[in-house]
DNA sequence: GGTTGAACTGAACATCTGTTCAGTTACGGT
DNA sequence: ACCGTAACTGAACAGATGTTCAGTTCAACC
C-alpha cells in the first residue's frame, strides 16, 4: 500500500490542508466552502474528497494535527528539575510556538464549536493534557515552596490565557519584538507565582 | 412616529435579538440562518426584516450594543483616586460584567471577522477605549510609584486576556464561586503590578 | 505500446442561503 | 362598522451549499 505516483499527487493533499488552514482562520469554518478551498488549490471541489472524507474531518484533521504537534513539541523540551526554570521554559515555549502558528492556534480556539461531539472530546482531552503539564509545574513549585499560590488550577488558567492572548495583538513589525515580549511576559508570570 | 400597537409588536423585536444572541453564540454567525432565528421566535424568516435590514446589521447591533453597554457600565463605576483601588474595581467589574453576559462576550470576541470593515472599525474603536481605561489606571499607578511595570500596554493586554479567559472555563456550579474567583484573580493581578 | 489505476473533471443532486414582496391578518382609533 | 396601518405570511428569487459519481486524463509500469 505504499503510495506511488503522480507529480502532483504528492503536492495536492498538503496544499488542500494549508489552503483550508488559511481560509478557516480568515473567514471561519462555516463561512468557507469546499469550492473556495478547491479553487485556492487550483482544483475542482470534487477532488478534495480524494484526500478527505468530509468537510468536518478536514477541520478535525487540522485541529488534531495541531494539538499533536503542540504536545510533541512541548515533550521535546528538555525537563529542568527546578520548577522556576521549568515554568520559564513553558512560557517561552508557549509564546514562541503559538506566535509561529497563528492560523492553527486561531482555529484551535475558535472552531471548537464546529466539531462534532466525538471530535470535540478528542481535542478537548489533548488540550486538557497540555494544561495539565502546566499545573504539574505549578504543583512542583508549590511543594518546594518556590511558588506561593492560592489556587494552582486558576493560576494555570490565568497564565495560559495571558500568554495565548499575545496572538491577538502581536505584529511582527510592531513596537516590541518577540524576545522583548517574551521577557516582559515572563516577568509578569514570575510575579504571579511568587509572594509579594 | 411613536410606536403604537400590537401586543406582540412590543415583544418580537427584542425576541429576535435575544434569539440571534443565543444562536450566534452557540453555532457562530455564519452557521446560523435567518430561518433558524425566525423559527426560534416563532415567526417566518421574512418577519425579521421588519426589525433589521440585514443579517450583518443584526450581528453588528448585538456587538455594538454590547460594547456600548460595557463602556456605560464601567463609566458608572465611581472613580476612586487610588490606582490600586481603581485597578481592583476594574478587575472585579470586568469579571462580573463578563460572567453575567457570556453569550454577548463570546460573540464580541469571536465574530469580529464577520463584520464588514466599517462595522469592524466601530467595534474595534470601542474596544480600544475600554482597554485604554485600563492603561490609564496603570499609568497613574506607575506615576505614583504604586505600580512597578516594564511595559504598561503589555501589562494591560495581559490582565485583560487573563480576566476574559475566565469565561471559557467558569461554571456557576463549579468548584469555586464567583467571589472566590474574583479574589484569586485579584491577587494575581496585584502581584503583576507590584515589585517582587 | 498497451494496460493499469490514481488524480481529477464537470455535471448533477437535493437542499439551503439571504432577501424581497404582494397579500393577508388583526387590532387600535374613530 | 369601518379605516388605517403595522405585523406577519408564504411563496418566490437567484445563487450557493456539501457531496457523489460516471467519465476523462495521463504518467508509470510491463
Amino acid at each position: 500500500m505504499a503510495r506511488k505516483m503522480g507529480s502532483h499527487a504528492e503536492i495536492t493533499g498538503p496544499r488542500i490542508h494549508s489552503a483550508a488552514l488559511g481560509l478557516f482562520a480568515r473567514h471561519g469554518y462555516a463561512a468557507v466552502s469546499m469550492r473556495q478551498i478547491a479553487s485556492e488549490v487550483g482544483v475542482q471541489a470534487g477532488a478534495i474528497y480524494q484526500y478527505t472524507s468530509d468537510k468536518q474531518s478536514l477541520l478535525f484533521g487540522l485541529m488534531d494535527g495541531h494539538m499533536d504537534a503542540l504536545l510533541a513539541a512541548w515533550s521535546a523540551v528538555p525537563v529542568r528539575p527546578d520548577p522556576m526554570a521549568r515554568l520559564r521554559d513553558f512560557c517561552e515555549f508557549h509564546i514562541r510556538y503559538h506566535l509561529d502558528r497563528p492560523e492553527a492556534v486561531f482555529i484551535a480556539y475558535m472552531e471548537l464549536r464546529n466539531l462534532t461531539p466525538e471530535n470535540f472530546k478528542v481535542i478537548e482531552e489533548k488540550r486538557r493534557r497540555y494544561e495539565a503539564s502546566l499545573t504539574e509545574i505549578l504543583s512542583a513549585g508549590v511543594e518546594r515552596e518556590d511558588f506561593n499560590l492560592t489556587d494552582i488550577h486558576l493560576t494555570a488558567m490565568g497564565i495560559i490565557a495571558m500568554l495565548t492572548g499575545i496572538n491577538t495583538w502581536f505584529r511582527e513589525d510592531g513596537r516590541l519584538d518577540r524576545r522583548r515580549v517574551e521577557r516582559i511576559y515572563w516577568r509578569l508570570v514570575r510575579r504571579m507565582v511568587t509572594a509579594g
